[in-house]
RNA sequence: GCACCCGUAGCUCAGUGGAUAGAGCGUCUGCCUCCGGAGCAGAAGGUCGUGAGUUCGAAUCUCGCCGGGUGCGCCA
């Protein structure tokens, strides 16, 4: 078993294991113990909620090698089984062909409980998976000159949540902006401002008029193409090293990336690593020879570079006829460039699926390179395109493109608005002062939720209603659940932590209560999945799901006002878990969790 | 034309070999003298695009077909 603990964390923590863990390694030493099932032939499910059990073991397979029925099969190793004294499980039985595993609910709720409370902020972490295996993770890659839009958050805001991810499950990552600060792009703007004679760095809003000059030298390009050759010849020289060239480009990096660092921070969004496409140009040339020279590249009569797969999949360039290079070229380097500096166990891109071509055709270049390690290891996490309503994709041209700012800034405004008719209607105990800190936690909670709750590959319809939602689904429920979760604590008493602290936990036995602890065992489950899948919306999933089953709990069970103080203990117990399992499963969304709103 | 992605409730999506396919939104009906109603309970709503196949068992795996999206050499 992968989730096996290894004795580097044994010794390093000394915490009893997951109670998931601990279930599955129990019921799989029951089955052995009956000498009818070998441990390599276990294979555990969880049942669905109408089973009346926590852990099922399909005997089919089993059956037919022995060539038994499989409920009669079922029925003997069920009668085989005698529950461990003290253990997790109370009882055992045969349905159908499943043997059924049930917890003793008092012994699983001090176990849950106690184990969340034992790990804290890190309950969820499992740094036994990693163990500390290099990992760069590329992603948000804006192109410098431009505003950032809604399509840059996709990749920012879901490249944020794996990192984080992945340092819950101890990978050792390297988080790499690979920003678009190099190509022909800047031929134009470099072309533009010598052309025009224009100095944009002193304007209100300098990014702003770089977007709008960029556009104009197009526009007029298309007029006369004779402006399209003048950007080429920019690039070329900018790749050549022409001094007013290169000083020029430095400038538009600077005043980008000032920009582009407040929204960062805004964010909560952090690199490791800012490199951006120029960092490898010095290598282009000598990986470019390296591909010719290895015959997986060839030289064309009009000295174009070309990879040809054959029927694998389409050719591309690695250099132009004019000698320039291109975005392919500069992958490939940062490709090899990567597995040379870190030799990273995973090299993972979180980009649009538009470039899903492209990464196959970069991979499989560095693989006949004679790099199959890094083009193994290589994986492209690529996502839908955000669309417009009538599914038209944002275009900056046609200027339908949806700033990043805006997003953000309306997404804080609804938070706020409908957090003043709560204070109003004296269903809020925030004070003016806290209005804005909070509504920006909970603004920038329902965007990145809307980007994570699902799974990556279909496309989104922007939708503001849709996106800025705060019933069902969504990150404000979850922030809602954790701050009432808060208040009852805060409501409990000066002395709540002792009150928590000294709880009979075995009280927890309500069906609403089970539900819930059964939930919050699941967390370090739901955390390996994400990580092995690159999907945070496992997490998201699990977190509204606790969200959802505490709501329940809540209604039907009285903490506070608990028929006994030792119910009103344990009580107060669970719901300080629960708000400990929203902050940390909301903390691997890179969304925070308000103590009121 | 070729390649890849998607197709599950009116809408947006979970669910990748196990038991009666689940949520949210929307619609309808209930619940505030009681811990925060940004909430809770209930109802209606499904031939899992379609046709074969594999399997004790398929929304899930294989093949074909249909529909939608994306990509396929000098942009990034």
């Amino acid at each position: 078993m992968s989730s096996e603990p290894t004795a580097l964390t044994a010794a390093a923590d000394d915490l009893p294991p997951y109670v998931h863990d601990a279930l599955r390694r129990e019921a799989t030493d029951l089955l052995v113990a009956t000498g009818l099932v070998a441990a390599g032939n276990v294979t555990l499910v969880t049942p669905k909620p109408n089973i009346p059990a926590d852990l099922a073991f399909p005997v089919f397979p089993a059956a037919k090698a022995a060539g038994v029925n499989p409920n009669e099969f079922a029925q003997k190793l069920a009668g085989a089984i005698t529950p461990r004294e003290g253990g997790l499980f109370d009882t055992v039985s045969a349905m159908g062909g499943f043997v059924n595993f049930a917890v003793a609910p008092d012994r699983f709720a001090r176990a849950v409980v106690e184990g969340i409370f034992a790990r804290g902020d890190a309950y969820g972490e499992d740094k036994s998976v990693g163990r500390g295996e290099k990992t760069v993770v590329e992603y948000s890659s804006p192109n410098i000159a431009r505003k950032m839009h809604v399509g840059h958050l996709r990749s920012t805001v879901i490249g944020n949540s794996i990192r984080r991810i992945l340092l819950a499950l101890g990978y050792d990552v390297i988080a790499d902006n690979h920003l678009g600060d190099w190509g022909t792009q800047f031929g134009t703007l470099l072309a533009a401002l010598d052309q025009w004679k224009l100095s944009p760095w002193d304007d209100p809003d300098p990014v702003q008029s770089l977007v709008e000059i960029y556009a104009r030298y197009n526009n007029a390009a298309k007029e006369d193409p004779a402006l399209m050759d003048a950007a080429r010849q920019w690039f070329k020289k900018l790749e050549d090293g022409d001094a007013w060239a290169r000083e020029t480009w430095q400038k538009l990096i600077d005043i980008t990336m000032a920009e582009f660092d407040r929204t960062y921070q805004r964010l909560g969004v952090a690199f490791d690593t800012t490199h951006g496409e120029s960092y490898y140009e010095p290598m282009l040339d000598e990986v470019v020879q390296e591909a010719v020279d290895k015959g997986v590249a060839k030289v064309e009569p009009d000295g174009a570079v070309a990879v040809d797969f054959g029927e694998a999949l389409p050719s591309y360039l690695l250099r132009k006829t004019d000698g320039a290079t291109l975005y392919q070229t500069r992958d490939v380097a940062t490709c090899l460039w990567r597995w040379r500096e870190y030799a990273p166990a995973r090299n993972i891109y979180v980009v649009g699926a538009e470039q899903k071509l492209h990464f196959a055709q970069v991979f499989e270049t560095v693989r006949r390179m004679g790099y199959p390690e890094i083009a193994d290891r290589s994986v492209h996490i690529s996502f839908g395109a955000v669309t417009d309503a009538s599914g038209a994709r944002f275009s900056m041209r046609k200027g339908t493109a949806i700033f990043l700012d805006e997003v953000l800034d309306e997404a804080v405004e609804r938070a706020e608005a409908t957090m003043r008719e709560q204070i109003a209607a004296g269903r809020s105990e925030v004070t003016e002062a806290e209005i804005g800190p909070i509504s920006e936690m909970l603004g920038l909670g329902s965007v990145f939720y809307a980007d994570l709750y699902q799974g990556p590959e279909r496309g989104i319809r922007f939708d503001w209603d849709k996106m800025l939602a705060f019933d069902g689904n969504t990150a404000t429920y979850i922030q809602y659940t954790h701050a009432r979760c808060r208040s009852i604590l805060r409501k409990a008493g000066e002395d709540a932590a002792a009150q928590v602290a000294g709880a009979d936990l075995s009280l927890l036995t309500e069906p609403e209560a089970q539900v819930v602890l059964k939930h919050l065992a699941r967390m370090p489950q739901a955390v390996r999945e994400a990580g092995e899948k690159f999907a945070p919306a496992t997490v998201a999933d699990w977190t509204y799901n606790v969200a959802r089953e505490y709501a329940r709990f809540y209604d039907k069970c009285p903490v506070l006002r608990a028929e006994t103080a030792e119910l009103r203990a344990a009580r107060l117990a669970l719901t300080a878990a629960v708000a400990q399992g929203l902050k940390n499963g909301l903390a691997l969304l890179g969304i925070g969790a308000p103590e009121k709103m």
